[in-house]
DNA sequence: ATAGGGTTAG
């Protein structure tokens, strides 16, 4: 192997290189590798270096980079040449000296990636990889962008406390933090939820002294839209253009998305139809405006809505992409039109697009929730064959499915599967699990699985744990529920809403009333409580036979508004057919319908089975009529089980 | 930089 070094051109070069080197006489064989593969870098002598390639040691390698390290353009061949990029990994130093390289030559993405290996593989701390591009800094331009390029890897890895702790050593040892690392660094905030350390963070950065840029702008916004509060959010976009800030279509579709989110469809088209205007004819509508209001009106069921809307995309020229047609089709599915959802999903792959693993997910588990095992296999087998890996919410779609189905012991062996074939797992998964294990009353399974938990790694979040409260809850297992919650607070997690919600539930069912009330004072002193709060107690209350504490928690309910919804009618409706005041009950339906919210299958099933236990056939049969007349859909079973026999006997 | 799919409450 070593011969062809020694060809005449060849050993000319190596002499004189051993001529320069002082510490030996004698070279070891590194030494000598390491000449000649310096001296043929500089040829670009490639074929010479791809026979060495398994002689390329982490040493020689990181000597070879020393070697070129103000060569950039020469050094990025050869990163690319050699693909040898887990030697190059394994030196902490060469690593670094190759990050610049690539920054240098605005080649970021591959910077961002190979510092995310060096964190995630070989458990580098982002300090420890700080320091060592530092010490590496001086050979450079002192451009900050690799610094950006660390914050970046930093988030994308997930680790928010390493991105501020690089951000803060900058500080520290004086060098400039650009505007696009602390964007970044707030945008990743807002992704995981943290509205409240953005503005914190935000505040700081303006406490340096920081100019906002438009990207900077449209943080605020989205972090405003987050909070629900799009007045802000908007009065934000005019200070921008007030401060002389070209405005972009991303804050315009932040704004759009968040008007949808807060269900303000119409505050969301009239901001579609005056973004040309807003922006004095800069911006104007993209994909992503588009899918932001189909996904608007596919939640809220109005279908026709957003399939106009995908007609009118195509009329102004933009491309629905997949994730337009993911939206409607999920959009379809969920409102239980499955064979519509198909059919678009045929015109998708017409005009040329291929589905992916999102739109099987919604298709899996919309066939799930209504039983239908046998498409759900057709479905996972044909994406197998197509070769669209499943992903963690192909999983946890799975599991739902099969413990909804009523096969829980199946879901149990998947999840073991998973976890021996070292498939992607996360919380969401497991809760889905412990849930169906406590409303199978298998409270040891239960605690098994979070056990498994904190063994593979995965922290229980705060749906784990209210998913725990809520099991014991429901048991009534009050001092399990308490042990839990205390657990919870132990490691630092708030309780949320859900969590209060639930334990009032445990204490109404247990009859405990100062506690309920205790709870929902403090409650309301946290400004934590809603609609279900409320009707949580108002069922309390029915329930122990308060009835005059009912009505006029009824009241009071009525008057703030929003803590009212078709739920509350619905205890109030069953509390007064349970007194027989029928009469009364349908006043109740008729105010649903002018509140606009529309009686369901409960106030269906409220009206007609106690109807039934107390007055004539002819009477349910008729609140039948009437009910199915105005618009009201009822409940399968309730009807097949008391309003179709009534009608056969009453048929000549 | 923004948009799509999975968990908890009555």
């Amino acid at each position: 192997m070593f011969l062809s070094l020694f060809s005449s051109k060849s050993r000319n070069l190596f002499v004189r290189g051993l001529h320069f080197a002082k510490q030996s006489t004698r070279p070891s064989a590194e030494d000598i590798i390491f000449r000649a593969v310096c001296v043929n870098i500089r040829r670009k002598k490639w074929k010479f270096l791809d026979q060495l390639s398994s002689s390329l040691t982490n040493s020689l390698l990181s000597r070879v980079f020393l070697e070129f390290q103000s060569s950039p353009q020469l050094l990025l061949e050869v990163y690319r040449r050699i693909g040898g990029q887990k030697a190059i990994l394994d030196s902490l130093e060469s690593c670094c000296i190759l990050v610049h390289v690539m920054v240098d030559q605005r080649n970021y993405d591959e910077a961002v990636c190979l510092m995310k290996e060096l964190m995630m593989s070989k458990g580098y701390l982002p300090l420890e990889v700080l320091e060592a591009l530092i010490n590496r800094m001086s050979m450079w331009s002192p451009s900050t962008a690799v610094f950006d390029a660390l914050i970046r890897a930093c988030t994308q890895n997930g680790a928010t406390e390493g991105a501020y702790g690089v951000i803060k050593k900058l500080r520290m040892e004086n060098y400039w933090v650009s505007i696009h690392a602390w964007n970044n660094f707030l945008n990743h905030l807002l992704k995981i939820g943290e509205v409240r350390r953005f503005w914190m963070v935000y505040r700081e950065m303006i406490s340096y002294e920081y100019y906002e840029n438009v990207n900077t702008f449209n943080l605020l916004i989205y972090a405003f839209c987050e909070e629900c509060k799009l007045s802000e959010a908007i009065s934000v976009f005019y200070r921008m253009l007030k401060r002389g800030i070209v405005p972009n279509v991303v804050g315009f579709n932040m704004l759009i998305n968040g008007a949808c989110s807060a269900d303000d469809l119409d505050l969301a088209v009239k901001l579609l139809k005056e973004m040309g205007a807003m922006s004095g004819g800069i911006v104007s509508p993209n994909a992503v405006t588009y899918n932001c209001l189909i996904n608007g009106y596919c939640k809220r069921g109005k279908l026709e809505v957003a399939k106009r809307i995908l007609a009118k995309m195509i009329e102004m020229d933009v491309k629905p992409n997949i994730r337009t047609y993911a939206t409607l089709i999920d959009g379809y599915s969920r409102n239980g039109y499955l064979e519509e959802a198909f059919w678009l999903c045929n015109n998708m792959v017409e005009s040329g697009l291929i589905p992916n693993a999102v739109v099987y997910n919604s298709f899996v588990h919309w066939l799930y929730m209504e039983g239908d095992i046998g498409g759900v296999a057709l479905l996972l087998s044909d994406m197998m064959l197509k070769y669209i890996p499943p992903d963690r919410f192909t999983h946890s779609i799975i599991a739902k499915g099969l413990c909804r189905n009523g096969h829980v012991n199946e879901a149990i062996k998947f999840h073991s599967w998973l976890v021996e074939k070292n498939l992607v797992e996360d919380a969401f998964l497991h809760n889905i699990l412990i849930n169906y294990l406590y409303r199978n009353n298998n409270t040891s399974g239960a605690k098994q699985l979070l056990c498994s938990m904190f063994v593979r790694g995965l922290i229980p979040d705060q749906v784990t744990y209210g998913t725990m409260i809520d099991g014991y809850c429901k048991a009534g297992e009050m001092e399990s529920a308490a042990k839990v919650y205390t657990d919870m607070v132990k490691v630092d997690k708030n309780p949320n809403l859900v969590i209060f919600n639930s334990l009032l539930d445990g204490l109404c069912k247990e009859e405990s009333i100062d506690c309920s009330r205790f709870l929902v004072d403090g409650m309301k002193s946290l400004n934590m409580y809603d609609a279900v709060t409320y009707n949580t107690l108002l069922n309390g209350y029915c329930r122990m036979g308060m009835i005059k504490e009912a009505f006029d928690l009824f009241t009071s309910m009525r008057k703030a508004g929003f803590l009212v919804n078709k739920v509350t009618y619905n205890i109030m409706i069953n509390l007064l057919c349970k007194f027989g005041l029928f009469e009364h009950a349908k006043e109740l339906v008729s105010i649903m319908f002018s509140q606009d919210l529309a009686p369901d299958f409960v106030t269906y099933t409220t009206l007609v089975t106690n109807l039934s236990n107390k007055r004539s056939s002819e009477e349910v049969v008729k609140l039948h009529d009437h009910l199915v007349l105005q618009g009201v859909i009822p409940d399968s079973q309730t009807y097949e089980a008391i309003v179709s026999p009534v009608i056969k006997e009453t048929a000549p």
